[in-house]
DNA sequence: AGGATCGTTGACAGCGCTACCAGCAACGAC
DNA sequence: GTCGTTGCTGGTAGCGCTGTCAACGATCCT
């Protein structure tokens, strides 16, 4: 197999195009639009290819076209469960394309982003997915200025970059609050922590739902900056406990801290939801099985993730949607921990389904 | 700023060369090897680069070099917690070398692991990171004649194909039986799901453990093949109570599992660690602060991560660690849920102390 | 003094692929 | 028949960087 300079068995486009009888460039254009080949060669090619085992060389690509096929993506959390969700979704969507994908931790730091983002760039990305909508005035500059489509995902707002997916996080809490008030609870606590950007629309939510129903109060709202856990979920309720009584009902700003809320409320035997409700946020796969059953507000994570990355190839391929932005909703899902105090005598064990409801669980292939 | 035939501001070496007054080659060797040019020519260098704003291109860099700065990751899940902190270790440890991180889901199949291997492979990847020793033969091949530095991870066994960070979970399983025998439990269930190669060798280790101590029996054993949940916890145990009865503890093959179990626990009304003692598998965060706290077996999932990126990094770099195997080890952490018997009375309250065992929460930046 | 060695620098020649443009045959419109 | 037009193919010329080798002066040794 007559090669030229080439050394030790390093299969060539240029071999495959030999031995199909064709120029390089022909073989070139079978793997990048094949229709463009006449059916004679566009099976020469193939076989010859697959006969050598050849397999591009995608730096020489990259560097000739002048582009990657790089998906870049930019979270802010690889611990958080709600983004390993999301990021499942995005490299089962891209695993059968011809995209890569490359992903960076910003840690919550829009800093970081800004300088995560600069390094991205300046590889020329074929697209980029970018969380929320906080950006640095710079990181938006620079979004705007490059020429790849950028998905903005996790939560929907005003002025997309370019295409956005996600759900309303205020809306979401509006709906648990609301949810809460439907049950007859009226003194409702909020428990938070890392209180990064989309957890601070839910607290919003939750005050706009509050004063709407003249029921704010400064004094019912915990909160802080140390990253997210169970753990801290009963220690920030026990300091809500400390502060004020007479508190019907605490919405946590995601499950782990309504898991510690319930975990604490056994310890200190108080009854929920007799004594208290809770209602959490993301409805994780636990919420579902635990005793009492946890209420929560169910967003769609994987699909966040798969959508984006679907989205985002088919507009790299120049299928832009017809509506850049995409709400995906969310569900408030009723279980016991949040059932009107009426009902609640009842609810300790008919009322448990885990078939119906782990369905979070059959995404994992 | 003479450019000769670049396009709109692009900056080349060869414009910060120009801009330096040396010749490319000069420049070139700044970002490989700094220590190789004199003080001043460094200097002058980077001075221009810095001026120019220069980004080097590493399709061109690869391209040239035949070599790629990548490092593959290959995972089998993206969901379970304890991939995640591996994870977050593994691009904490490569954030600030000049090496990127790809990252690939085997989804637990050992074909697809050779599928993605072999993809890998053709890129010439500067290393690789596998999960696991239960490689197909093909992949092993590949593995041994890739001409990179490979780090094995999550466990260790005999004739790592190169490098090796993990810990046995044969024994881990062991040293966890021998904690409940050391509380005075004869009977002990095992609950296990998924049961890809480790989780099978956590169940040898329990069958060990019950036969040196004449206490095998099939029965006490529920597995699936199914994903895990908290919510398959509670089902698989069910299963064994329904199978067996007079079972005085359960050992879970991961914390989701326990989680689960301890749920169905109360949902049964059996009084935990009374009428059953549970012991997980992992130490994830919240089961230091469950009602009652569960024991479990604490895994070094995060340095796991960091330490085979920083290995992997050095060894890229020419310097072998001395010892290619390395042994993590395991802790059992002893908490309420497997207390003894006699000192299950004054288990309630007193010795719950997050403060001092949440640590996992503090590695998250 | 002559030779060997080291540290530093540069010239040259690609790495494997694709953008761009040109060429050619086949076809239809005028 | 001439002139586009379309469909397919190939030649040329790089993309931006680095491996290799050679050259040079300075230093050290015999």
């Amino acid at each position: 197999m007559g090669r030229k300079r080439t050394k030790s068995g390093k299969i060539r486009l240029a071999e495959v195009a030999e031995l199909a009888g064709v120029s390089p460039i022909t073989a070139s254009r079978f793997f990048r639009n094949p229709e463009a080949l006449s059916v004679a060669k566009r099976t020469r090619v193939e076989s010859a290819a697959r006969e050598l085992g050849y397999v591009p060389n995608l730096a020489a690509r990259a560097l000739a076209s002048q582009r990657t096929e790089v998906i870049g993506v930019l979270i802010p959390s690889l611990t958080n469960n709600v983004f390993s969700d999301v990021l499942r979704g995005i490299y089962d969507a891209s695993e059968n394309s011809r995209y890569s994908i490359q992903l960076s931790n910003t840690r919550y730091s829009i800093l970081q982003e800004e300088k995560l983002l600069r390094l991205f760039l300046a590889q020329k990305p074929a697209g980029l997915i970018v969380t929320g909508i906080d950006q640095t005035t710079e990181s938006r500059a620079m979004l705007e200025a490059a020429d790849c489509p950028i998905v903005q995902i996790m939560e929907i707002g005003p002025n997309p970059v370019d295409m956005m997916i996600g759900f309303s996080h205020f809306d979401a809490a509006r709906a648990a609050i609301a949810h809460l008030f439907a049950q007859g609870h009226r003194k409702i606590g909020f428990v938070g922590a890392r209180m990064d950007p989309r957890v601070q629309r839910r607290l919003d939510g939750y005050v706009a739902a509050m004063k709407d129903a003249g029921l704010h109060d400064q004094r019912l709202i915990v909160t802080t900056a140390t990253p997210t856990s169970v753990t801290l979920g009963g220690a920030l309720f026990a300091d809500l406990l400390a502060r004020e009584s007479g508190i019907d009902s605490v919405f946590c700003a995601n499950d782990d801290l309504a898991l510690g809320v319930l975990f604490e409320c056994r310890r200190r035997e108080i009854a929920v939801p007799e004594q208290i409700a809770i209602i959490g946020f993301n409805d994780l796969e636990f919420m579902a099985s635990s005793v009492p059953t946890l209420t929560s507000v169910r967003t769609n994570r994987y699909e966040m993730g798969s959508t984006a990355a679907a989205m985002l190839i088919e507009a790299i391929e120049g299928k832009r949607p017809e509506e850049p932005v995409l709400d995906l909703g969310f569900t408030v899902i009723e279980r016991q921990s949040s059932q009107a105090q009426r009902a609640a005598a009842s609810s300790r064990a008919p009322e448990w389904a885990p078939a119906v409801q782990n369905d979070s669980v059959t995404n994992d292939p």
